[in-house]
DNA sequence: ATAATTCCTTTTGTACTACATATTGATCGG
DNA sequence: CCGATCAATATGTAGTACAAAAGGAATTAT
């Protein structure tokens, strides 16, 4: 099905630019480039490929949007560490993406939200309870719509940063607005959704008395009505 | 720290191409742009914001390599439906990013792993578990190393496919070698990892007989070893 | 002699032109 | 009325030219 599309298309509608990408890709893969080393002049890989400088920039864009090289004016280009979610950012919107993939991300977060119960275990210290504490005491005042969302965040948001890792916590917060997104719709098609049994005020009590598996099992709760509304 | 420098670099070295990217960005999503729409040809582009064509075509390079547009010789451009995934797949090699990222998606892969039970309950078939019980199977003969990276992906992959995620599954094959990566890297330094005290057999009986709960904590032992090198 | 300044070289960034190529749509012929 | 050929058009590629910045070299001053 798809695995035809990805043998021929590329074949048919491949350009200058898309095949340079490659073998730029390629090369730095071969020569075991290490961030920090100096790659070739433009014009350079432009005589070596046998296109124009042009095209040569084209494909170096691609690489320089992602973070794979660094470019300073006579210095020339060196190779750097992308940022991974750099440029997942980019193509997440909720706006441009399908059904399907905005349903799968919805579902995604759900699965990472189960299961970060042992990194916290791990992760946890008194300092985090007490903000937990905090966002759940300033919670019970304001119950109107803008404010639940923002307590939400918070909530969530500070689970995943007491997790101590930063790639799974900025991730997460990347896929809130595809969450939003799909609750919104959820909601304006299937009503309003009841909220789970399990409070925030639970789970941190959990977090103080209990253990992981009692965590996971809280969470579980507490996300029931997302996971209701899957389908089969 | 990190934001400082988000606000700071952007405004120093932001090029023309980076500033058309995020004003064709900024006018994709203006516009409300649905995917098949038509986007204005390349000199109308160029002549609206003031550049050269070419540094108009370097930013759609970087739309185009990520998918966001499609562009036919006559037709002109249109906005198209990104692959969120494809993205990723360009910047996820263990060559090249960090040592803390990696060990970051280390994590997270451990955390997906762990939140995927419910979504395997909620789809598993009979046809899936006679499935898995035919890779379990064939694990029993051939222990030497190459082939046990092989079952274990076969496997877990089985896993990552019931879950009917096709998104999710993707994304689970693309951490993979950096799983592989680290854990050779950890073996390296630490000496060889034991194996867990719950086996693929197990965990499928599991699936038979229990829960998703019971497969949780299943998983959790299945993957101890891993956790247990984890720093607090 | 050392340090600071100035100038020159080099490489990227941008602009412009020209033309090839493919696709669309229209015109022309059967 | 349908099919084929041809022209128009937008993207793809090449090439040239020059501006700007940054590093290094040379020169001057203390």
């Amino acid at each position: 099905m798809n695995d035809l599309k990805k043998d021929i298309q590329p074949v048919s509608t491949a350009t200058m630019a898309d095949m340079v990408e490659s073998r730029l890709r390629e090369y730095l893969k071969r020569k075991s480039f290490v961030p920090g080393d100096a790659l070739p002049k433009e014009q350079e890989l432009a005589d070596a490929l046998g296109v124009s400088r042009n095209v040569v920039r084209e494909a170096l864009s691609r690489l320089r949007m992602l973070g794979m090289i660094d470019t300073r004016k006579k210095r020339g280009m060196i190779l750097a560490q992308p940022d991974i979610l750099g440029s997942l950012e980019r193509v997440l919107d909720p706006l441009i993406l399908g059904k399907n993939t905005l349903q799968d991300i919805f579902e995604l977060r759900l699965v990472l939200e189960m299961g970060l119960a042992d990194l916290i275990y791990l992760r946890k210290t008194p300092a985090d309870i007490a903000q937990l504490e905090t966002i759940v005491a300033q919670e019970v005042n304001k119950q109107q719509k803008p404010f639940r969302v923002e307590h939400e965040i918070a909530f969530h948001g500070k689970l995943y940063q007491m997790t101590g890792n930063d790639t799974y916590m900025r991730f997460q917060k990347m896929l809130l607005p595809v969450f939003e997104y799909v609750l919104d719709y959820e909601i304006k098609t299937n009503g309003q959704a009841e909220v789970g049994k399990v409070t925030h005020h639970d789970l941190v009590e959990t977090l103080k008395t209990g253990n992981a598996e009692d965590f996971r099992k809280g969470m579980k709760e507490h996300l029931k009505p997302h996971f209701d509304r899957l389908k089969a």
